[in-house]
This record gives structure tokens, sequence and C-alpha cells, in this order.
DNA sequence: TCCATACTTCATGAAATAATGAATTGACGC
DNA sequence: GCGTCAATTCATTATTTCATGAAGTATGGA
């Protein structure tokens, strides 16, 4: 991921529509949910919600395929995994001993254990 | 970290001359830079940076301390853990199987390895 | 074919954001 | 105190972003 890419997906991230409907779309897992559907979630109108999802799609957040009448949103955990290691690149490549304590507060939460203590990390 | 601290943090990032300037500071590590060096090391202006500095801060991303004339600007370690946690927080809360793979992706670049498999987390 | 449903695209006006020059604050040496 | 350096704050302008209503596209049923 470049940095323009992780621009856009921060920019996709950074306004309260979009980033509700991303996390909606997380939840919902890997079934989707509908256009439609995700605007009556959000409480939103159907043009608004619309051009906001094409934003997170632009960003390569989110995916959409059409079934039936309806369109398929769904979360791209690619998308998320990229951007996550485009924060974590800095410190990992630059400043490893500033990245091992985020990466393991963050890794728990989905049982994934350390085993290096920050002094391991030389390379 | 709430959805409007999130916001702020995602906002912060998806403007060009304060996202080099915070992958600038996690370079840079504990020591940190001064302002005027963070200016001059972006091609940017005293006040311009100076303005996208103090958005970085308000986000919780960076901190600032007055050395002498100098003020000097760290990454907040804490603050992008927050983030990062919060961006996982859905898919670990509500879909864990979605996000493991995504965990174990970012992990290993900074030594820390699974002792799961996406089958297992159930909880 | 006609109509309704499900979304999207387009054009517009309002609001938020960003960069700039000028003025200001704070710290240091003389 | 005075001048200088380092950085911030302020006011202005240009640009971008956002939500909305209206119009357009695509699918499916009668």
């Amino acid at each position: 991921m470049d940095t323009y890419q992780a621009l856009t997906a921060f920019a996709a991230l950074s306004q309260p529509l979009r980033l509700e409907a991303f996390r909606l779309l997380i939840k919902a897992g890997p079934q989707g949910m509908a256009a439609g559907d995700i605007a009556t979630a959000l409480n939103a109108k159907a043009n608004t919600t619309s051009q906001n999802l094409s934003h997170l799609a632009q960003a390569g957040l989110i995916t959409s395929t059409r079934a039936g009448r309806s369109i398929i949103y769904r979360s791209n955990m690619d998308g998320l995994n990229a951007l996550l290691r485009f924060m974590l690149e800095d410190c990992c490549g630059g400043a490893p001993e500033a990245c091992a304590p985020v990466i393991n507060m963050v890794a728990p939460c989905c049982g994934v254990t350390s085993n290096n203590s920050p002094k391991d990390l030389k390379s």
C-alpha cells in the first residue's frame, strides 16, 4: 500500500456515516448487506449512503456485487489488513522497539500472543 | 476510544502533510523532532506545519513539549495503539473469524506469533 | 410492455478544510 | 531592556467535501 492509498483509506474512515457503515459491514461478516439495508440501519438517505459506500469501495475497504435488484456490500479484510500494515510499517521498519508494545497490546484481542520481548527485536 | 476520537484520528491522518509528519515522528522514535526540523524535512512552511501538528496532537497521535526555544514533537504510541484496537474491535467482537487472518498477517512484522487458528476463536 | 423496486449518478448550495502572510508569544544571549 | 530565533495564532481566501433533490439505470414481476 502506498501513501496515496493510505490517505484515501483514512479519508474514507474520517466521516461518521462511512465509519459506521464500515463497522457495520465488518460485523455483518462475509454475507454482507444490501445497500438499502445499510441505509436503513444508519438512518440515512439512499443516495447519500450510496455515495459514501462508493467512497469506501474506492478506498478498497469494501466490495460490492449485484444480487438481483440489490447490491450487496461486504467489508474487504484485505484492505483493512493493508491499512494496518501501513500504519505499523514505520515503527516496525524504523523503530521496532516502539512497535512491539503496540502490537502486543493489540494482538490479544484476537487470540494472538507474543513470544518476544522488545529487546529481542533487533532485526 | 470512542467513535468521535477515532474520526478525529482518521481525519488527522487523511492529509498528506500530517500523515508524513506522523510517519516521520514514528521513525524518529522517543527522542522526537523539533517543529522546525519537521517543517524542513517535509519542505513545508513553519506556520502550516505548526497547524497540522496541532491537529495531530489534538487527535492524540503525537505529543509536544517545549525544550528551550524549540518545541519537540513525539509520536504517541498509546494513541496509535488505541486507534488500532478501535479498528479491530468490530471484527474481534462481532466477527472474530474475520479478524484472525488480519491480525495474523499484521503481527509477524513485529515478531509476534499466533498460537491459534481461526477455528479456535469461538469466544 | 408497463410498472415498481433498488440503487446510482448528477447538479447545486452550504459547510468544513487548508494554505498563506502578517502579527504575536516565548526563550535566549548580549 | 533589546534584538533575534523558534514557533504559534489570527484573518483571509481558495478549495474540497457533504447532503440534498431530481433524474437516470438496471432488475424483476404482472
